[in-house]
DNA sequence: CGACTTGTTGTACGAGTGTATAGGACTAGG
DNA sequence: CCTAGTCCTATACACTCGTACAACAAGTCG
């Protein structure tokens, strides 16, 4: 063969920082796709074009890479939910409505995403980490809902059920949404998130 | 040694469905303990106490006997229901009360049958068989709600949205429930359902 | 140009995976 | 008693798993 020895040039190098996120990115698509149980050093190093040493040199461990990945997500929606927030304006009323709605709109919205944090609920039970990070991103979650239903003039007493029905239908629809897609639509499901959420603030600030 | 020959006989015989379902339990504990990662036939068969071998015996393969459970945990949770229904009388909305509210009493509100239920969730995505199961449940699960909501007079052209908040909220409680279960009792979790559904139906009915 | 740091690969090893299969053991019917 | 049927165990095989490790290559600094 003619073949050269020089055929090599085989690898592109990168800075850690970038690295890694690529390997969460590559993490969050093989959730997914496959759910936890398909989520490998192996499977996801593929999915990242990449050699499976590279998971333990930059992580240390699969495991370290599914809990960095919840991370970069919970940190990405609560980012999304916060600017839809902002967004909004002033209106207390517009505000909570938008920080619902925003569950259900991209990028949150996304089949992907939700199918991802699926994975990371199935995790929580056998694995204190990801609990950990899951109990942490939960009471944030809960916290701002509180912290909008006041504005809107809910009274402190019902503030605590009312965030946690909110979050439940947020949720509840979120599975709908993923596990049965052709039941409805990401928009009808925003809708009926924000219908409830206003009929709940409307009876106290309106009555 | 005086160790005998005849020390053996080392094993229980039984006849095939109560093997079956003895296998059926045992998945779903280890679901409930483990996550679907770590419903593996072994760690089934060891539960169980019964050689791994078995589950090909009775199921085929260990995908075939997860699909049972499921089947299995989803056929209790369904005549749970339905009793709690039909023990509930003739008014409407007690009816429809104790359809909600089951899910947050024994024997369905347990952690461990969340757990497993969770489990189930996490298999959707990747596993058309476990998908093929959550659409019929679910449907059977929002079909139920619609008469319900029929028989408390909710206009037809507002059931099927009804049904489908309800069925996310109760979706959503369970899973928080389950995942952060210092922060709600089940106790809390039905009350906060059963008000929900009351409001839904009381601004139909009695206004 | 040469030495060095470090991102990257490939391989190797032990443990665990699902399943096929051969043989042992309990029970029923003659 | 003894034959037949099947519930059950145990082993084996091919595969995937996570991780450790040694060698390699791509830039950087002198």
């Amino acid at each position: 063969m003619t073949e050269d020895q020089t055929t090599g040039p085989t690898f592109t190098r990168a800075d850690a920082e970038t690295r890694r996120l690529s390997l969460i990115d590559a993490a969050a698509r093989v959730l997914a796709r496959e759910g936890a149980t398909g989520a490998s050093v192996r499977a996801i190093a593929k999915e990242a074009s990449v050699s499976p040493g590279l998971v333990t040199h930059h992580f240390g461990s699969v495991d370290a890479l599914v809990a960095a990945t919840y991370a970069h997500v919970d940190a990405e929606v609560a980012a999304a939910l916060d600017a839809a927030v902002a967004q909004a304006g002033d209106d207390p009323q517009a505000r909570l409505s938008a920080y619902v709605g925003a569950s259900f709109s991209p990028p949150i919205g996304s089949r992907d995403l939700l199918a991802t944090w699926i994975a990371f609920w199935s995790l929580v039970i056998a694995r204190p980490d990801i609990a950990a990070l899951h109990d942490a991103g939960y009471a944030r979650f809960r916290g701002t809902l509180e912290l909008l239903l006041a504005e809107c003039g809910l009274a402190a007493v019902e503030r605590r059920r009312a965030a946690i029905a909110i979050s439940a239908l947020v949720d509840g629809l979120w599975l709908e949404l993923c596990l049965s897609p052709h039941v409805l639509t990401a928009d009808e499901a925003r809708e009926i998130a924000e219908a409830e959420v206003a009929r709940i603030v409307a009876r106290e600030s309106g009555g």
